[in-house]
DNA sequence: AAATATACCTAATTTTCTTAGGCATAAGTA
DNA sequence: TACTTATGCCTAAGAAAATTAGGTATATTT
């Protein structure tokens, strides 16, 4: 199981990437997505997620649809045209994070 | 420069790991290697690294010696016996938290 | 003389997470 | 049938750790 403290500061990235890639999303097929590739060693929690996707929805990052799926309701996300120019940040971003972690890290490689 | 909330939940790890290389390292000296390392892509704050500093020492990961520079005084940090033994253990995690972050960011390679 | 660099620190606020629930429907199991 | 697990949304209290914005002091450079 990955440390959860690890993963803070990367949950944002996460979301806005996986809905790049899938169109929409409801949020508890986040957290499973999320567990399936990664064979169960991140596990996003409710608590964290949900008010992390609430937040970019107020930024306008995301737009919501509630949709009735047999008695249920689900809400699904996806990328605003603001969120789709974010995607692009976020994961220069996080390439260049994980480069500088590489270089802090293993200092033997460089 | 790098965004400081990917940062977020690395610093320990930073910290513990240049530490291990280096026997010794007093708080301003870190901020500055770290710079240089990574081309000034990663600059550290005070603010949130003497606090983390702090902590460690608290938590017996991290032990402390002042000394005398000329008219000022350092502080200098060093790994305890359990602050070698941490250093496995948060390098093995940044690495599959690293990994676990590439599965889910790019799909393609995997 | 003034500005920058070195070197330590803290406190208030903000942000975000963990923990620990609550509510409800659907499906599987004893 | 009753119970448990899975699905699916949510929030609130508290904790953790960051940002921001200082303070203090010496040393060096401009």
């Amino acid at each position: 199981m990955i440390d959860p403290k690890l993963l803070r500061g990367s949950l944002n990235t996460i979301i806005i990437k996986l809905l790049s890639e899938r169109n929409e999303m409801y949020g508890y097929e986040i957290t499973q997505h999320v567990k399936d590739i990664t064979a169960g060693e991140v596990q996003l929690t409710e608590g964290a997620l949900y008010p992390a996707l609430h937040r970019l929805e107020g930024k306008g990052i995301l737009s919501t649809e509630l949709r009735n799926v047999g008695n249920r309701v689900r809400k699904y996300y996806r990328l605003t045209e603001a969120g789709k120019t974010e995607v692009v940040h976020q994961m220069t971003a996080m390439e260049d994070f994980i480069k500088s972690m590489q270089l802090i890290l293993n200092p033997k490689l460089v």
